[in-house]
DNA sequence: CGGCAGGTTGAGCGGATTCAAATACAGTGG
DNA sequence: CCACTGTATTTGAATCCGCTCAACCTGCCG
């Protein structure tokens, strides 16, 4: 949240607060948050990586977005009553509870803090735009491509990548839910880039060989992602709006 | 916005003054909100039907959502700098201009009009992740009765049927590039709707024949649509929630 | 050592695309 | 009232991307 503006010593102190109070910890394909839950409070992800999902009548999956440190797994538990998806735990996870009441108030007594959480259901709206366009419109290999650089400009976003590699340890079976594909077509688009020299990918870790490339065979623009109000681009995750 | 809270008559004045203040007229396929753009003002869809769209470096086009009248074309005016995608009027489309500053105040001094708003992104929200599944794992002919279902279940929303028809003068070019699909194979799928006795179309009234076979056949669940919250079934559209 | 999950590979199939031409249709001006 | 024009819809045939379904391989763990 703090890509889009700087919090005063206060807010930072409320939020580590509220961080610290009550914690989960959630084993790999368990959920967090189940369809059709409504808890009485909201998750944040501190370490590890989740997915929502949702299941389909004849047994498939479909990934629509994946959560990294930094990220809420339930904004909409404020006003709606219950989730429409799930969301569930790739890698063993860890995330924060947050009591919906105490994020209600907050909203209420700080205005950066309210505006913080506005960017960032605003920027998950673009992502999700993003994400409809790749599956509506371009091909098996670019959809790949654009999901593996999106996620080098997130994690450089919170500051967890060694230089263009991140640990980004899914299976092919996930990397195929969540771009419409299957995993045996996903394998070959997967191999195609590691042939075209674009990526690495050995235990979980991809690394970027070739941004540039990547970015153009991804057909990137990270308008999407609203970098643009970093407060102080240059102390943020080896400056990720370079990668836009 | 009132599917989610019942307002009082001050809030209701409140918003007439605001709509009232000043509108726009778009001709059709001219943009309400170009790609890139920044006003100082928000667009609520009085009448006619406008789309969220954006362009592709190889000429294609994808449509991420239908707006319909109550529609708001750019909450993110609040946060963000820029539009990701632009709003292009589709039929002859009247907007309400809602200034910036005036939305922001609002939001603070009331906390219906805010919780009704974050209920509308979080719709939002919801609406996209439900296109993702949609063109991630299902089949174009099932593609296309979702769609279709969806917007028979919105305009009754606000109560903008006629029984089970509804005026969608869209072309079947903005279909296939709201589906994902080539006009070519859109038709197809249409016809094979209307061979199956599921609807009718003429003149750009859809005619739902069959609205449980359709919503079979579409695979739908208005869960994600979060109509739960209407705080007065029986006056809201002939009664959307019993669509879902 | 066996079991198992994940990854890789191959052959054949089919849904959707491409590209083209034919047809319907509404609006316009003669 | 009818040609004329441009746009939208319909149809056909060939092609291709991605799917299906199977077998096989690899590494890891008990």
């Amino acid at each position: 949240m703090e890509q889009f503006t700087a919090f005063s010593d206060m807010e930072k102190r409320r939020l580590d607060q509220l961080i610290c109070a009550d914690r989960e910890i959630h084993a790999p394909k368990e959920d967090i948050i189940a369809e059709g839950a409504h808890s009485g409070h909201c998750h944040v992800v501190l370490s590890g990586l989740a997915c929502r999902y949702k299941l389909l009548p004849d047994g498939g999956r479909q990934i629509m977005a994946f959560l990294i440190p930094g990220d809420l797994c339930d904004a909409e538990i404020f006003i709606l009553k219950i989730m429409d998806h799930g969301v569930a735990a790739i890698t063993p996870t860890t995330t924060a509870l947050i009591p919906a009441e105490a994020m209600k108030t907050l909203l209420r007594e700080t205005s950066s803090l309210g505006e913080a959480l506005w960017w960032g259901t605003m920027t998950d709206l673009g992502v999700l735009r993003e994400r409809i366009v790749d599956e509506g419109r371009r091909s098996a290999y670019v959809r790949i491509a654009h999901l593996l650089y999106e996620m080098l400009v997130r994690y450089r976003m919170v500051e967890l990548t060694d230089g263009n590699s991140f640990a980004f340890p899914i299976t092919q079976t996930d990397l195929a839910d969540a771009t419409g594909l299957t995993p045996a077509h996903a394998n070959r688009m997967l191999q195609k880039l590691r042939a075209d020299g674009l990526i690495e990918l050995r235990g979980g870790v991809v690394t970027v060989i070739e941004p540039d490339l990547l970015k153009d065979a991804a057909q990137f623009s990270g308008t999407y992602l609203h970098l643009d109000r970093a407060h102080d681009r240059t102390s943020i995750g080896q400056r990720a709006g370079d990668l836009v």
